[in-house]
DNA sequence: CCAGTAGCCTGCTTGC
DNA sequence: TGCAAGCAGGCTACTG
């Protein structure tokens, strides 16, 4: 599954292999895919059409690139989330198309070669089994903190995420003290604090010792801080083992196969000792709970259940 | 406004 | 062998 860290890795194969080039033809494969954008399919081929890409952006797991047409600046941009099974691929045109290619992008060459096959032609594609993600542009906006900068008006009720040089550890505190619910929704919540899928909210709950069912107003200043503390060495753990997948000519995202999984300390490891209590000396198990209808993977010695757990 | 949930989707796995 | 249910889960739209 991607979230954050896949979407930055995507991110910058976007930033390396497309930003500069023009559009020059779309071709949306499956309806679905483009149910977000205003108009449906037609209209987002033909709006994408003749606009030029320009830096990729990110905030949490969406992804956009700023458009803009010849001689000003971008106003708009391509918006997209890959959901649950998404990928963005670059290719070149002719490559056979696979199983479940949504929607294809032709490339212009930047024009003069300056960097390695600028000037070639390339195919961006939307590849996404389930069709959770999707496509979409959408206009500028400035954000309600920073009215220098913009973001697509889809994203602007997306909270800033623990890479953003703007998150603020103390405001999400607060936010955790006034809500009245779980730990691990408010970690869900891309309201609150964005970014984090299932995945990481279970590792990032074990590395700051905190059961998932725990009060959010029950935290202490330190309990937060350390919360958040995991929360980003998690992602930054992560994106250091797959930030180096994308230097050829194909952009990845592929959660599924796993760059991570060899660093999981409790999602998908129910039934195998907690590795902290066993190097303290005690044997403890990782369980696994049904919660929000996904799973919750958890170590009952070193995250117990608080006394007053609010599910 | 806040908390919580149904439904969207496909393909693999499990159970009868 | 075939079919159905279960599971994976981020996000929007909706209800209370």
């Amino acid at each position: 599954m991607p979230e954050l860290p896949e979407v930055e890795v995507v991110r910058r194969g976007l930033e390396t292999w497309a930003a500069g080039r023009p559009v020059s033809g779309v071709e949306v494969v499956e309806p679905r895919s483009t149910r977000r954008h205003d108009g449906g399919a037609p209209a987002f081929e033909s709006q994408l059409s003749g606009l030029r890409l320009a830096v990729p952006e990110r905030r949490g797991k969406y992804l956009w690139v700023p458009l803009a047409a010849a001689g000003s600046t971008p106003d708009r941009a391509l918006v997209a989330h890959l959901g649950m099974s998404g990928q963005l691929l670059v290719n070149s045109p002719g490559d056979p198309d696979p199983r479940h290619l949504r929607i294809r992008i032709l490339l212009e060459g930047e024009g003069e070669g300056e960097g390695e096959d600028s000037g070639t032609a390339l195919e961006l594609r939307f590849v996404d089994q389930r069709i959770f993600g999707g496509l979409f542009i959408d206009a500028l906006v400035p954000t309600s903190d920073r009215p220098d900068q913009l973001v697509p008006a889809s994203v602007a009720h997306i909270a800033r995420d623990p890479l953003d040089p703007h998150f603020d550890p103390d405001a999400v505190y607060q936010r955790f003290r006034r809500r009245r619910t779980g730990l691990k929704r408010a970690l869900l919540d891309q309201g609150l604090i964005s970014g984090i899928g299932n995945i990481y909210a279970d590792e990032a709950l074990w590395q700051a010792r905190l059961h998932y069912a725990r009060p959010t107003e029950t935290l202490n200043r330190s309990e937060s801080g350390r919360l958040l503390t995991a929360v980003h060495a998690v992602m930054v753990q992560a994106l250091a083992q797959g930030g180096t997948s994308f230097d050829s000519l194909y952009v990845n995202v592929n959660g599924e196969s796993g760059y991570f999984d060899r660093s999981l300390n409790v999602y998908g490891q129910a039934g195998r000792p907690c590795a902290r209590c066993a190097a303290e000396g005690h044997q403890s198990l990782i369980v696994k709970d049904r919660f929000m209808n996904r799973s919750s993977a958890y170590c009952p010695r070193c995250q117990p259940v608080p006394r007053r757990a609010r599910w």
